[in-house]
DNA sequence: AATTCGGGGGT
DNA sequence: ACCCCAGAATT
């Protein structure tokens, strides 16, 4: 029989919850792949790619058979691009020994650790798995009104979702805690006259939802700069691959070293840490180590490196 | 316990 | 512009 607090949140979860595509079958392949997807990165910013995959590989068995290259052609735009890796590894391991019907047996596959092996097992086998990401944390902070910053605050979410957790659904309970987090208890603005549970909101009465968690502490930004060569010739571009000690490993390269920071930089992005000023020099020789390929047929790369051939090429 | 892995959407 | 996202592996 599921606590007032508990029916609250399923019964709005039921009525509200988005029509996500992972949803309508919840079977262990898809929810797995949407879980990989959703690892820092946003449910709008996966839909399209999740849609793509699914028709690309369809079940366990067509990815594990398929060449990396083509798995990370299909992960491009993602980020995070060991993920696709760490992917490709558990799928040859799964169409081998079959899907794990455990949390601890979900864990011990490459890429998948305590959020998402409790992820997977509850919403695609009913498994009675409680879960914290990061809506989780933001939804547990506002409840009981504590100000300090998330990641400070993780190992007692992890205490409260276990002891919060509805065994009727276990699936439907930590979607509902997680949706709750991402559409209503929201980063910023939370719309708590909508909330379900605003009842048992601490912060709402004390009126501190806005300080509720703190501002996570983050490393300062380091900035540098990058020299990116576009060697271009007759419709094609020199790329190499990016080795394993490199960002954007397993993905091809414009050839680029690390300079100062430029005065007037071609362009600008963001590599975790570091803020990153780029010159863009459009040459026509190819470098060593490099290899030449069409334009209409390039191999995964870095988005920033696409954004820099794209400049290069409306100059000349 | 800290650091390192991208990129994009929302505000 | 800035924040932060359905985190995991490595050191």
């Amino acid at each position: 029989m599921p606590t007032e607090f508990q029916a609250a949140l399923l019964d709005w979860y039921r009525a509200e919850a988005r029509d996500l595509p992972w949803r309508l079958n919840p079977d262990p392949y898809p929810v797995w792949i949407s879980e990989i997807m959703l690892q820092q990165t946003t449910v709008a910013a996966i839909l399209p790619a999740w849609e793509r995959w699914m028709r690309r590989f369809p079940t366990v068995d067509s990815l594990a058979e398929a060449p990396e290259q083509a798995v990370l052609e299909m992960w491009q735009g993602l980020g995070y691009y060991r993920r696709a890796r760490l992917l490709h590894a558990a799928a040859k391991a799964v169409a081998e020994s079959g899907f794990p019907d455990s949390v601890e047996g979900w864990q011990r596959l490459p890429g998948i650790g305590r959020y998402t092996s409790a992820a997977i097992a509850s919403i695609s086998q009913g498994i009675l798995a409680p879960l914290v990401d990061g809506n989780v944390v933001r939804v547990f902070a506002r409840l009981h009104a504590r100000p300090e910053p998330a990641n400070r605050l993780e190992p007692e979410a992890w205490d409260w979702t276990a002891s919060v957790m509805e065994s009727g659904d276990p699936g439907a309970w930590n979607q509902a805690l997680m949706e709750l987090g991402a559409t209503v208890c929201t980063p910023a603005n939370p719309r708590c006259l909508f909330c379900p549970v605003q009842a048992w909101c601490q912060a709402l009465r004390q009126g501190v939802q806005a300080e509720c968690p703190g501002p996570k502490e983050k490393p300062a930004f380091v900035t540098i700069g990058h020299e990116i060569a576009v060697p271009l010739e007759d419709g094609r571009v020199a790329l190499r691959p990016a080795g394993p000690d490199e960002w954007w490993n397993g993905l091809w390269v414009l050839p680029w070293t690390q300079v100062e920071p430029p005065e007037r930089p071609d362009l600008r992005f963001t590599v975790t840490r570091h803020r990153i000023s780029a010159r863009i020099t459009v040459g026509s020789d190819a470098p060593d180590g490099t290899q030449l390929h069409p334009l209409e047929a390039l191999p995964p790369m870095p988005a920033p490196h696409l954004r820099a051939l794209r400049i290069a090429l409306s100059r000349s």
